[in-house]
DNA sequence: ATGGTGGATGGTCCA
């Protein structure tokens, strides 16, 4: 089972990119964040006729999220089980057979001590409260996607001139270190411990060619899938494509059918 | 310290 999460930053935009990488790469679960589409306007028939099956779950202009599958979902949960409709979202988890994936679209919280950065680790304790009440750590469970936080010091091209700043302060990092604690293991982390391996590069600045990037984007597996983890790794190509996405696909193999 | 770019939108907001 090979599973990838991608923020494409408007599927409208990325869409090619999209199916060329699937055609290419056959995950056979594709998580995507900021689809920036209501559900009436998802490319549903597109990428059903690549033989995915879809879930989506958008709203107009930011966030949204979705999930791809060669099979189809045996449960679907779209935001969490308390939620409004007026809440951003940011959240879509689905029941693959023996596999729960969690599909996150965690708040980037702009600026440390704002209103926003607030609401980034809010939203945080909610998605580790909504998992330790709906799962125990023998169960196979993945939470995925742009967690908008560098978790190490190694995930950031220059972590002493952006100590304490947002996406690697120390609150958020905590925030999601709880989230961790409950029982997830990173799995890029399992195969590779260099700095200098990164999800995303701001659009500014020349940040990709000048390699200023981090590792925000995360797939993170419960003890009895990482055991099985056989690969995990971040494919830059679709970064160096006309019109990309800001971030690159991540991907993590488990020996596991679903 | 500021502003740089890109997407959605229709003046700015968000990242």
């Amino acid at each position: 089972m090979q599973l990838a999460t991608w923020n494409v930053n408007s599927l409208n935009v990325r869409l090619p990119h999209v199916l060329d990488w699937i055609g290419k790469q056959k995950p056979d679960v594709l998580c995507i964040q900021e689809t920036k589409l209501t559900d009436d306007k998802f490319p549903k028939e597109a990428i059903e006729s690549t033989g995915y099956h879809c879930e989506f779950f958008g709203e107009k202009a930011y966030n949204g999220v979705a999930i791809l599958s060669r099979t189809t979902p045996d449960q679907v949960q779209k935001g969490f089980l308390d939620a409004q409709d007026t809440d951003s979202k940011r959240m879509l988890a689905v029941q693959l057979g023996p596999l729960k994936v969690i599909n996150v679209y965690i708040p980037n919280g702009q600026e440390v001590g704002c209103s926003k950065y607030i609401y980034k680790l809010d939203w945080i304790e909610k998605l580790r409260r909504y998992i330790s009440e709906q799962h125990q750590t023998n169960e196979l469970v993945i939470v995925c996607g742009d967690f908008n936080i560098a978790t190490e010091d190694r995930d950031v091209y220059d972590p002493e001139a952006l100590a304490g700043q947002i996406l690697l302060s120390d609150e958020e990092r905590a925030a999601l270190e709880s989230l961790r604690q409950w029982g997830f293991v990173d799995t890029f982390r399992l195969h590779h411990a260099d700095a200098g391996l990164y999800s995303w590069w701001d659009y500014r600045m020349m940040a990709f060619r000048r390699k200023m990037g981090m590792r925000i984007d995360h797939i993170w597996a419960s003890e009895p899938l990482a055991s099985i983890c056989t690969h995990a790794w971040i494919d830059i190509e679709p970064r160096k494509l006309e019109k990309p996405s800001d971030h690159a696909p991540v991907i993590a193999e488990f020996s596991l059918e679903v």
